[in-house]
DNA sequence: CATATAAGTCAATCTGGTTTACTATATGGG
DNA sequence: CCCATATAGTAAACCAGATTGACTTATATG
């Protein structure tokens, strides 16, 4: 254990990998038709899910208070990417729904991130990347879905 | 290459250990007497350094505007963490020095950051290790210390 | 049935950031 | 040498996203 890099490099190195994923994902979602939408909204997108939720849900995986959450989708039904309807079971609720067009963002990144998978599987080998995935495994933490990762992501608009 | 997992898992895996490393790092300061910082500050201490710096470099470095940065610069004053001297070549200058505190503060995280990379080392041997570093090496991007991240990390106080 | 709890919205406020505008100092070409 | 232009820093107004507190309406439970 003499001559290892300074402790530091490692969160950069973490940092800067899981960014140039984002980025990439986002240049190309600019490409397809999608350049309003930040980083941010991945885990927005994500939090919401296809089967949609409820404000509060959502506050909760956002660990953002409820009136936030609510402004958060405000703004997304204002850009058309998701609808609230009324709760059949709930009068007080209402369900957040992706729409036609926040679903195909949804789908849109799906590919584009799995695109860089393989992209990196081709850069330092299958084995190597399973390898990578498995040792990350060990330190992130158990809940890979925390989605309260907002607060760290930066402005919505 | 049949059954890779889905591709935005290695994003969330990403942020997920970079994460853990900073919360780990950010209890430990806690612990010794520095509470009052979050995350983003790490990276604005590298970003001053131990040479020290002027509002509109450190506004560079930030990537926000020089402006932001003097804000930021007057808190760090206001808790005891860096003081502002007058430039001897520039008169319109000021030089942004970390005081004894602010170093100890970055001498604390870096102590921090290298005990986790330790305790990866013994999880996962030196082997992987170094292979996981060489791999991300690949991907983050040329210029590691892009500070830039704060407008991605979260609220100052 | 009464009361406590939950979903959602509104309004006020806080925090960091930006833009615009300004002062003071540097610098470089006539 | 001097003036035009650029640069360092600060201040004020504003903006975006979040929080807290108050409120309405509906649900759930004793």
């Amino acid at each position: 254990m003499a001559e290892r890099p300074p402790g530091y490099e490692l969160p950069l190195l973490l940092f800067g990998a899981f960014r140039s994923i984002v980025d990439a994902t986002h240049a190309d979602l600019a490409e397809r038709g999608h350049p309003d939408l930040r980083p941010i909204h991945g885990f927005v997108f994500q939090a919401i899910g296809v089967r949609g939720t409820t404000a509060v849900e959502l506050a909760a995986r956002l660990a953002v208070s409820k009136q936030a959450a609510g402004k958060t989708i405000a703004n997304l039904e204002k850009q058309g990417y998701v609808e609230r309807t009324a709760s059949p079971t709930d009068a007080r609720a209402k369900i957040v729904r992706l729409t036609v067009r926040g679903v195909e963002f949804l789908e849109l990144s799906a590919r584009a991130f799995d695109e860089i998978q393989t992209e990196w599987a081709e850069a330092i080998g299958e084995q190597r990347l399973t390898e990578l995935r498995s040792d990350l495994r060990r330190f992130a933490p158990g809940e890979l879905f925390r989605l309260d990762a907002p607060g760290w992501l930066g402005s919505e608009r």
